[in-house]
DNA sequence: TTAAGTGTTGCTCT
DNA sequence: AAGAGCAACACTTA
């Protein structure tokens, strides 16, 4: 579900793991998930570089290699990175993988081949060329840039929250998240939440994102790990709200299905 | 068996 | 012009 905290949680196994070292071969086993590269030009711009530094931004992922230019990664609604140490069985539906000359590998995994992965020169030049607003949880979003985000639309604030050229970083899942625990109703106009609510969406946005990044989205056992009280666990047909335990509500916007308890968000 | 789904893009319609 | 709706992408699961 690689939203923000997924994606963060990626960068950092990145950083912990494979910085630094040698890239000995890149094979791309299936290129519709390359993105305005082609297999052999990636294989050869990356041979024998390093990965050197991280970056995030929304839910892209930017990674910086020795002597200039990036690797960027989007994954779509199945997409990961995995650090496979060497030995260990390959994962299944490995599309990019990066082999490392102490024999571990970077497993770039997507299922349905929504992601995308190709190279750009410069991490900033990235995130205008995508419109990327201002990122969910760096340390500028405070109340003034949330506000400033959500501003100027009379749009639902469900709908704005997800718009990533708003705010990047927050897609269906935690969108849904945030509401249900500033128990504010999904289709509220951005416009009419008012500075109590707007503060109150704010701190809990920063607050759950935080909460996720630290509990390990985006990992295998992450769903064990999800706080009490979550609507993650919740967010499926016959879901009931962890708080008043009553029936959730569904609605569609743009395709995507929304969950929400009609008691407690109002 | 059918439909829905974590994301994005691009197109149509209002 | 903003914003909603829809299809497409490939595959799994309910």
């Amino acid at each position: 579900m690689p939203e923000l905290p997924d994606v963060e949680v990626y960068r950092r196994r990145l950083d912990r793991g494979v910085l630094n070292k040698t890239i000995r071969k890149v094979s791309v086993s299936d290129s519709r998930i390359l993105d305005g590269v082609n297999a052999a030009t990636l294989a050869r711009r990356l041979k024998g570089r390093r990965f050197v530094d991280t970056r995030r931004h929304g839910k892209h992922l930017l990674v910086r290699l020795d002597k200039g230019g990036w690797v960027h990664f989007h994954f779509g609604m199945t997409g990961a990175v995995h650090h496979i140490r060497d030995g260990d069985r390959p994962l299944p539906y490995t599309r990019v993988r990066f082999d490392f000359s102490d024999g571990d590998h970077l497993a770039y995994t997507s299922k349905r081949l929504l992601g995308r992965v190709g190279l750009t020169a410069d991490a900033d030049a990235f995130v205008a060329e995508h419109a990327l607003g201002p990122d969910a949880l760096d340390s500028e979003m405070d109340l003034a840039a949330f506000r400033k985000a959500l501003s100027g639309t009379t749009r639902a604030v469900k709908a704005a929250l997800m718009d990533q050229e708003a705010l990047a970083g927050i897609g269906n899942v935690y969108s849904d998240e945030i509401l249900f625990h500033a128990r504010i109703d999904p289709r509220t106009p951005a416009t009419k939440l008012d500075a109590a609510k707007m503060r109150r969406l704010h701190r809990t946005m920063r607050r759950l994102l935080e909460t996720a990044v630290e509990r390990g989205a985006g990992s295998d056992d992450f769903i064990d790990r999800v706080p009490r009280g979550w609507l993650l666990p919740h967010r499926h047909k016959d879901g009931r709200c962890p708080r008043s335990h009553g029936a959730l509500a569904t609605y569609k916007i743009g395709g995507r299905t929304s969950y929400f308890c009609p008691r407690c968000q109002r």
